[in-house]
DNA sequence: GTTAGCACTCTCATTGGTCGAGTGCTAACG
DNA sequence: CGTTAGCACTCGACCAATGAGAGTGCTAAC
């Protein structure tokens, strides 16, 4: 595509997304490519159109982009990269002082990240099952029952409650830990599971709570597979005119409530360090006007988590995506990832 | 009040809460007290509005309920008490056949509420402060690190890091555990933290810990008071007529993220079952036109949580506080408290 | 005390007309 | 040949006028 037809695209792209509004040729001539007369402008838009790149509400409208628009607007974007704003700096410095467990420092980032940018936040906890088992203890609760804890690398904890056998008193519980922790850490969720089974054979502990670890360490992948996605700053969505209709926003928000479906989205991040879906790219039906930004921060070795930002199509992206980038990094950093932060 | 007038408010109420449109006389004189002519019910109805219980929003619409109307409604029918319907069963069909942490519990109880009712859902969180201690246990996690965990009766889990010195290694951290364990078992956080300040004198464990213990009670306390609140569903709340205007959507759900407010509003269920805020009555400006009905559901030994239900004024309160009930009710028998399911 | 009837008020939806923004096309220009 | 000026045309937004409908308050009769 010839480098005109570019920049007026650009102009067009960048005036939708301050105005919401359908963008007029004169618009462009006036405001953004002053050389040019509305009339090129125009001729320029008409191709534009046939290339599948704009689209008319009505026959005389101004031209809206399309999400075929955004889509080459934000792989340009993603090249080069975005740089960080004052406002980015603001917002880095406000959180970098503040450590604690995971899943606190995650959620009081997507709070944060809502909060800032005014759009609605995404959060995806690190996968479990990539989780390596650091300590394993069982904590007495009541007479049949105990709490088992895991702790992994990442500092994630995850607990349960198991049945244990009734005659099992808080020292007898302590010697299956240990015995358990040491030959289970360094160990991932599904190696504990065969190992297990194999385990049970010989089984030198209380068989109750082998078949108790064994039941978790499943129920654990399970929920490693859900709940830990969490969206915040919903509201922020209605401040936008494309939600103004509150029919549509209730479709959009409750779509934003089904974890399931989202997770999928958030999964397709492929190792890629930014990463935007537009409209239709998000495959649910109720977010074809919306686009996700998504970025990945890392825990430990290699375990992946992602925050994100939902809006609509017009979002700034190249302020969004930059904010989001430094974000993760940052997350990264705290959280003991292996890159560096910034 | 009159026998006469009371039917006709509440003629008015039912209409109103059916439709969301001022209700006329002739309306109520058709389809509600056919024996009296819509001559006769304008009489009343203009005596119920200089009794404050009606309004106009002009001169020529019918009468719109009050936030007065309501709770005088609403008064007599905690009076009387609600009975379950269908539906109602239906719904705790569903959810008794689950037992798992409290947590996890109550969050999928507010789901299911939210998403059967279709109004937005609200769920408190038992005040950590006055949960008494069961166990206490710590887990290495690496050198310098370990993981408090405090098991309270309610078989609720806490838990935080606390830095011990590096010297300590798993069996020490075991033996110190017990120790505390024994001592503390019993006692609620405030306790502790009194007790751990003379403690701290006769120092027979790490002093390191025991600082840690004291830090992460004050902590555990303020923590108790924010965050474990949840509001979910919230966008059923766009499904209703009155929140068909995006802005006065927006503030409303951003008033519902705002837990601390919330917080203020849920504690005043002093010991009541059930208990209602009707619009003006929150307390909460962006919130005055819609109510909040909540119940109170037990764990452990007096340990109160609640439930709540939150929509505009123009709530079926009969069939909303009959499902709080029995949710409530269902949720006290899962969890062990000490009121009987049903 | 209840009701029928009537005048009055106010909202809402409809209609028609105007305005302005924006387009597409054509013809002229460098 | 690309660019530009000009013009006719289209379509939505806005406005005012209008009329129907819903609902009230009041009065007088039952």
């Amino acid at each position: 595509m010839e480098d005109r037809k570019k920049r007026i695209l650009q102009a067009i792209i960048d005036d939708y997304v301050l105005t919401a509004m359908p963008v007029g040729s004169r618009t462009i001539s006036r405001k953004y490519l002053m050389n040019l007369s509305s009339a090129t402008i125009r001729n320029e838009m008409s191709d534009l159109e046939e290339l599948g790149y704009l689209e008319q509400p009505h026959v005389s409208a101004g031209r809206v982009p399309n999400a075929k628009a955004y889509r080459l607007y934000v792989d340009a974007l993603l090249e080069e990269g975005p740089k960080p704003t004052r406002e980015d700096e603001e917002l880095r410095q406000k959180y970098l002082n503040r450590v604690s467990h995971l899943e606190d420092v995650v959620a009081s980032t997507a709070q944060a990240l809502s909060d800032f940018t005014h759009y609605a936040s995404l959060v995806m906890m690190p996968r479990q099952e990539q989780m390596r088992i650091a300590t394993l203890q069982l904590v007495p609760v009541t007479r049949a029952l105990a709490l088992l804890v895991i702790v992994t690398d990442g500092g994630v904890i995850r607990d349960t409650m198991v049945r244990v056998s009734e005659d099992l008193d808080a020292d007898a519980l302590y010697a299956i830990s240990r015995m358990l922790s040491e030959r289970l850490s360094g160990k991932t969720l599904k190696e504990v599971q065969s190992l297990l089974k194999d385990y049970a054979d010989h089984a030198p502990g209380d068989p109750q709570v082998l078949s108790g670890i064994m039941e978790l360490s499943g129920q654990m992948e399970k929920q490693a597979a859900a709940d830990n996605l969490t969206v915040s700053g919903s509201h922020n969505i209605l401040g936008f005119p494309e939600y103004h209709d509150a029919e549509k926003a209730r479709q959009l928000l409750s779509a934003l409530e089904d974890k399931d479906r989202l997770m999928s989205l958030v999964h397709g991040t492929g190792g890629l360090e930014l990463m935007v879906h537009i409209g239709p790219e998000t495959g649910i039906p109720e977010m074809t006007e919306c686009s996700v930004a998504l970025a990945e921060y890392r825990v430990g070795q290699g375990k992946r988590g992602a925050i994100g930002l939902i809006g609509p199509t017009r979002m700034p992206y190249a302020r969004v995506l930059g904010t989001l980038r430094l974000v993760s990094r940052a997350l990264t950093g705290v959280l003991g990832g292996e890159e560096d932060a910034e």
